[in-house]
DNA sequence: GCGGCTGGTTACAAATTGATACAGAGACGA
DNA sequence: TCGTCTCTGTATCAATTTGTAACCAGCCGC
């Protein structure tokens, strides 16, 4: 099989655009371009920016002592990331598809600055980002890796897929060791979670990081809770 | 054994008191005491308050379709909750000791009140479980239930513990049930990750519900992934 | 005191996941 | 075009966790 028929993962025509809420607090937005694979931060960076994504995928991790790594989440166009604490990122931040980011200043957002919009701004995106994570966190606490993984898929159903004649498509930029990562699995557990969902054809592989869902309603129904039929 | 030489789990010394920085903005913090088992709000809710945790413990848990539960949270003494999204509270959450909290009228977080200090506060609030969240992954991302139980152990060391001789004494306010959903195990797991901490001499247990921690070192040690020890 | 109820613990079997190894596909540069 | 490298998929085996059931202790009401 091949991907031909797909549309290109990247956004191409998605111009680099401010959006309305962009233009109205200073000092001055800054737009960047990310290349893949590069880093937008790092954990315990001073956090001198705050980042929305404007096209392409960021992965937020933190890294523990023994070396393993936990995704946080990943950042899809038209969220907002690098929230500081204590003005410190949290987290890293890499770019695993080329990115358009929109970089604004961010002066102690609990401190003196008293930019009225800004505040408003940061506070609304702390607000859902905590409701985004609690999201998560129903994900991590699935018991099976078939459940965590079609929960994951319809996560990237509502944010990430495209038509692709009767059916959607995903096209998914993060590969099976970042998965893993983020649902507390290992790779091969993964791999093994598509091989089932495609074996009962709620799924197809057009490759190996492009995902044709046949079945949304299975899908979903797996996610929550009914893998074993 | 008995727990009769531990200091009562309920905090009756710490008088309902506001901390400095409750006193700073209006309307007018309302002082309310929680009976054990009572709800604070429910997942929807419209948010009219926040509430800071004086003295007691809540927890903050989420419903899945299927009838599972996934704890989101505990707030101990100090802790802030009840931040909304969209207005809303987005968990339940449920006294699980007697509790006194300070309410605070919460007018539209990310709207149109412009009350410098309730921003900075609730922005500071807000950053803060962002990154209690993010560590919480830490948690539930480790591989065995002893890693996880030992991690967890390490975190209400420092929120929750008392001294006890030379050692230190936790008395768990949470049950078996409540400590399984928050770190994604079954109450037999966590019951046997109890039993096994206590063979390795690492705590023991007073009764059901009070740790003494033994070798906190040790346990540092289990709960970053040196399990196999 | 008795019986029921709840929560915690333990034992054993079953299911799931992780570890390890290896093969195939695709990307990339020489 | 050929190696080499990375990523993915698959198989096998070992380790861990879960499910199930039983048992115990404490608590409450009768």
């Amino acid at each position: 099989m091949h991907a031909a028929y797909l549309k290109p993962v990247e956004p191409s025509e998605a111009a680099i655009r401010l959006r309305p809420a962009d233009r109205r607090f200073g000092p001055e937005p800054i737009r960047r371009r990310i290349r893949q694979g590069q880093p937008l931060f790092h954990e315990g960076d001073h956090a001198e920016y705050v980042y929305r994504i404007v096209s392409g995928v960021v992965r937020l991790t933190r890294m523990q002592q023994d070396g393993r790594r936990q995704v946080i989440s990943f950042g899809f166009p038209g969220d907002l990331v690098g929230l500081p604490d204590d003005d410190r990122h949290t987290t890293e931040c890499e770019a695993i598809t080329a990115c358009d980011v929109v970089a604004h200043r961010c002066p102690h957002p609990t401190g003196s600055d008293r930019n009225p919009e800004m505040q408003r701004f940061l506070m609304d995106a702390a607000l859902q980002e905590i409701r985004a994570l609690q999201d998560h966190f129903l994900l991590l606490g699935r018991r099976l890796a078939l459940e965590k993984t079609a929960a994951f898929l319809v996560l990237l159903l509502d944010r990430l897929s495209e038509p692709l004649g009767k059916c959607r498509a995903i096209r998914m930029p993060m590969n099976r060791t970042d998965i893993a990562d983020y649902l507390g699995l290992t790779p091969e557990t993964v791999s093994r979670s598509f091989t089932e969902l495609r074996g009962r054809r709620a799924l197809a592989l057009d490759d190996a990081n492009t995902v044709i869902v046949l079945d949304p309603a299975q899908l979903s129904a797996i996610a929550e809770g009914g893998a074993e039929a």
